[in-house]
DNA sequence: CAAATAGTGTCTTTAAGACAATATCCT
DNA sequence: AGGATATTGTCTTAAAGACACTATTTG
């Protein structure tokens, strides 16, 4: 009955995994299935290619399709997952899933319940239901990604809104690699990358002590940087 | 029953990049393809994967079936292409392809020709012809991730042969790096990682001037080195 | 012995890291 | 004032880079 699969193609699906540092917590975007497949369960944002759809569009047409969001974001290709196994459920059923991963500041992003979703949420990390296909893999994969590249190239900046403190910055950073950084010298680094502007402006986050001045990213600075211009390199 | 969209899916491909310098130039490997479409052009050994062929393992299995190589080497997935145009030949036609990533000594690696492949050629990147589909640009991306991947891991010991000189592997770097690197430096570096076993051998790889001495990498300690501890970082 | 290549040791410069001192805000 | 948080400046240590010097081979 099956062997109509020699000739057959996998389908190709796109699923994204946004990541954002929430109360000092990793945080990604979830959405719960409202399809016939796996409903009501939890899964990352994604959608099936159509023959005709360019790869590199999908990832944010899927996101404002699914989860209401038509902003600009950082967005970069993850990885690809094929295993045969990878939907447990039913193996008949091939899926190949290209995940992309965003950083973001999910303050900064409007998400819109669409009809398809039953619910739409950021997840603490330390708090992930059990979620469909391989969902969980792709998102520690994400993760592992993130914790690589904030320290190897200017990612992190996508992380805080558009005016932030360096503490706050730091504290994203902190979080999404899980290691204190000595705030001297994180604060000393970051400045002399010569890519803020300070804003005449002070914020305190804790409520407590100094506040802190306000900066906001000159992204035309920013753009100018080497590959090896970064934080940590 | 089928849906009859599951059969409008975009087929799925397999591409490999192996990569290695061959007298002190970066070089990859390429088929003169035997297939009927494309007949005769030059492209990057490839499959289609089937419905029931796991992602992962097809790629060692494509260079198996088209290019003749049953070692084990070092591969990792490279990034996945899906551009509406990417075959500019054939507009009807749709192939995803997902591009892997092989970083080899070529002197290890025995190519066989397979009836599939009318030819097949490590060929010099300045010297690349026209190629199929969109391979110039995957190739592209390859070597930029090897650039990349040389300052801030260990795949570079993958250029080597089992018995190296210090100057042989720094040259490699060199190359694929596009820049000089000073050879006393590169030497401390390198040593100082702990990964090489000293053989009491010597070598002269350039015919002139002293002979260097001959090392190995010892995998089980470059297999302990933690993500931070590389050549560069 | 001269030319070529490799390796060693040293010095300078730069960055990283630790830490004490000062500043600012809140209650 | 006292606690909390932020920034500044300094000191120490480690790494990076430059370079002169020595060693070993070939012709």
């Amino acid at each position: 009955m099956q062997n109509k699969n020699e000739y057959q193609n996998p389908a190709l699906a796109v699923d994204v995994v946004l990541v954002s540092v929430i109360n000092g917590e990793a945080h990604v975007l979830l959405r719960q299935r409202n399809e016939e497949r796996l409903k009501g369960a939890w899964a990352l944002p994604g959608g099936i290619l159509a023959f005709n759809e360019d790869l590199n569009k999908k990832a944010s047409q899927v996101l404002k399709e699914k989860v209401g969001i038509s902003q600009e974001i950082y967005l970069e290709q993850l990885h690809t997952f094929g295993a045969l196994d990878r939907d447990k459920t039913k193996p008949g059923v091939r899926v190949v899933s290209v995940a992309y991963l965003g950083i973001v500041d999910s303050s900064k992003i409007k998400v819109e319940h669409s009809d398809n979703s039953t619910e739409v949420s950021w997840v603490a990390i330390s708090k992930l239901p059990g979620l469909a296909f391989d969902h969980q893999e792709i998102i520690n994969k994400a993760l592992d990604r993130v914790k690589n590249k904030l320290r190897y190239s200017n990612v992190g900046f996508f992380l805080v809104p558009e005016e932030f403190t360096v503490p706050e910055l730091r504290e994203n950073f902190e979080v999404l690699l899980g290691e204190k950084l000595n705030p001297t010298n994180f604060r000393t680094k970051l400045l002399k990358l010569g890519v803020l502007d300070e804003l005449n402006k002070k914020k305190s986050i804790k409520k407590k002590g100094q506040p802190a001045p306000l900066y906001k990213i000159n992204f035309k600075k920013l753009a100018k940087l080497k590959n090896t211009e970064t934080l940590f390199n």
